[in-house]
DNA sequence: AGGAGGATGTGCT
DNA sequence: GCACATCCTCCTA
């Protein structure tokens, strides 16, 4: 389709589709450090994920998914988590939000890795500028002086502050913002073969997995209480970029009653 | 037909 | 820390 693309990093290769055949518990942390690289209305971003979350159909055995969109069946909002693996669940949060998930499992089943938190590599401008941030300064002299006595400027990114850069992509809301993916538009949208829909092409690229990882409970989930709270999140211990934990409604008060951290996370590896 | 409640982010107190 | 934006989906009557 597109012309084949240099990769966006060293060792990384185009995602197969058979990579995301398993379920979400088993995909979600190989795509930590992962890629994706979006081209919509012609413009290129990359995100390094960072963060991300396992949202199961009915769950696993008999307890059910108290997250998923899709714990209640099919439906024609989540049709797309039952669909073919490597195709992007683009779903609205909140009236206002596009968030991303990469479906797997198999066909038939459903299942996806919510994106909740990157870095951007590449297409930090453009990024930037569909977060709003108008005031974001170019590469070029013009606008350089202005800043670069008074704010410590990350070396790579000299047109955005440090802390700018950090949060262009932190958060599912913000992620799917500066991704430039937009429901219901593509929501779809095929990350293994990259064939464009409605003006947007996606890519994803798969690295070595990490030999380290953390895991904890998944944010903002309602009914997913305490200890007994899926530990289905997981992200890179001390990457910037991870979004804040905070629990579900409802869940905070049975966390503190069983005693749990605020912000809950081990390391297994 | 109506309404509650979001896999959230932002801005103000 | 807390309210609110904003709109879609699904549950209930």
């Amino acid at each position: 389709m597109t012309a084949v693309p240099p990769p966006p990093g060293e060792g990384l290769r185009r995602a197969r589709r058979e990579d995301l055949l398993a379920l979400p518990l088993e995909v979600a942390p190989r795509l930590l450090g992962a890629r994706l690289r979006t081209v919509v209305d012609g413009t290129a971003v990359t995100l390094r994920i960072t963060e991300v979350e396992a949202y199961h159909g009915k769950g696993v055995g008999d307890r059910p998914d108290p997250g998923s969109h899709a714990r209640m069946g099919r439906t024609a909002r989540n049709a797309t988590m039952w669909g073919e693996p490597g195709h992007l669940y683009v779903y609205l949060s909140h009236g206002i939000h596009s968030c991303v998930n990469v479906v797997c499992a198999p066909d038939g089943v459903a299942g996806g890795v919510l994106l909740r938190a990157g870095a951007v590599e590449s297409g930090v401008p453009a990024a930037a500028e569909r977060r709003g941030l108008g005031s974001v300064l170019r590469t070029d002299s013009a606008a350089a002086p202005e800043s670069a006595g008074k704010t410590p400027i990350a070396g790579i990114h000299p047109e955005i502050r440090p802390r700018e850069l950090r949060d262009l992509a932190r958060g599912p809301g913000r992620f799917g913002q500066a991704s430039g993916l937009r429901h219901p538009q593509h929501d779809g949208i095929d990350a293994i073969t990259g064939v464009a829909r409605a003006g947007a092409v996606a890519e994803l690229w798969l690295g070595e997995p990490l030999a380290e990882f953390a895991v904890g409970p998944r944010v903002g989930v309602a009914g997913q209480a305490g200890t007994d709270a899926f530990p289905w999140r997981f992200w890179i211990p001390g990457d910037p970029t991870v979004s804040p934990f905070r629990w579900g409604r409802g869940a905070a008060e049975a966390a503190r009653a069983s005693g749990s951290a605020d912000t809950p996370g081990v390391d297994p590896c």
